[in-house]
DNA sequence: GTAACATACAACCAAATGGTTGTACAAGAG
DNA sequence: CTCTTGTACAACCATTTGGTTGTATGTTAC
């Protein structure tokens, strides 16, 4: 398994689909065993139609698959995207320990540059600019265009 | 690290606030090295303001901590949060394997009982019944309080 | 003191979210 | 065929979200 790497906006999917604690509750039930939409929708305090949106959204995120099964609509929790999510979520942490490294380095190579009660940040490496791209926003609006 | 578990409403705010690329990034980011809202600012196609709200956002759910420092406002990730987000993630891989070891002890107990083309769910343990909790709706609304 | 910078926060707006009810329809059971 | 069950989907509504602008305040530089 490679677990290849969400596109940003199937992470935009995922975390908001695992936002929700009745959605999450679903994948839980899920993942422990299929069931048709109406046997999940007899758990929660809302309508069938509510549980049913719930379970569209995790569809559309992928953490989730549905089956038709003669009558029944049966749902499966897809490990994999799950997975993928939790990949992600470690590559934050990779990053840091990465960092960690960096300033141990630093730290190590010549130890007087950065006394203890420097006026430096004494956590912050202070690596000026990574010239990486910015980040488009997601978003709807228009009314601001016009400035 | 003991890595105490989410409780549902700070997962909520977690997922939540993983839920845009642009905070995602903000994240990103405060892992690699601490910045000013300024500075996180100006990475991205939005208002200051804009911005300041995405850190909020990310303060509220604990993934990341402001510092107030001088005249700046410093921000920093909070890998505790992370990790905790991970380990949730983790929680329903460790269903599935459990899940997964139960069909497998279920299967080779007798081998004969589920027949490769037998009309029972190749996949499904037809465990009837968890007497577990329902969920609570998470919800807002009025409307519909005189059914 | 004044200017410039970094932040805070309120008011506003369009769109998305999370719920509801109601209606329609297909599949199985009688 | 008819009744029941399971699903689908539209219309509606309040609240939240994600952006904007504008104004106020604290901090540093000159």
């Amino acid at each position: 398994m490679v677990v290849q790497e969400l596109t940003e906006p199937e992470a935009d999917a995922v975390f908001h689909a695992l936002a929700d604690a009745t959605r999450r509750d679903i994948v839980r039930r899920a993942v422990r065993q299929e069931s048709s939409i109406s046997a999940l929708a007899v758990r929660y305090a809302m309508s069938f139609a509510a549980v049913q949106k719930h379970v569209a959204v995790l569809e559309r995120s992928g953490l989730i698959a549905k089956e038709r099964r003669g009558k029944e609509q049966i749902v499966r929790a897809n490990l994999e995207t799950i997975a993928r999510a939790n990949r992600l979520l470690g590559e934050f942490e990779a990053i840091w320990r990465d960092r960690a490294k960096r300033i141990e380095d630093l730290l190590e190579g010549d130890g007087a540059e950065l006394a203890p009660d420097a006026p430096n940040a004494p956590d912050a490496v202070r690596a000026a600019d990574a010239p990486d791209a910015p980040v488009q926003p997601s978003g709807s609006n228009t009314k601001g265009q016009e400035a």
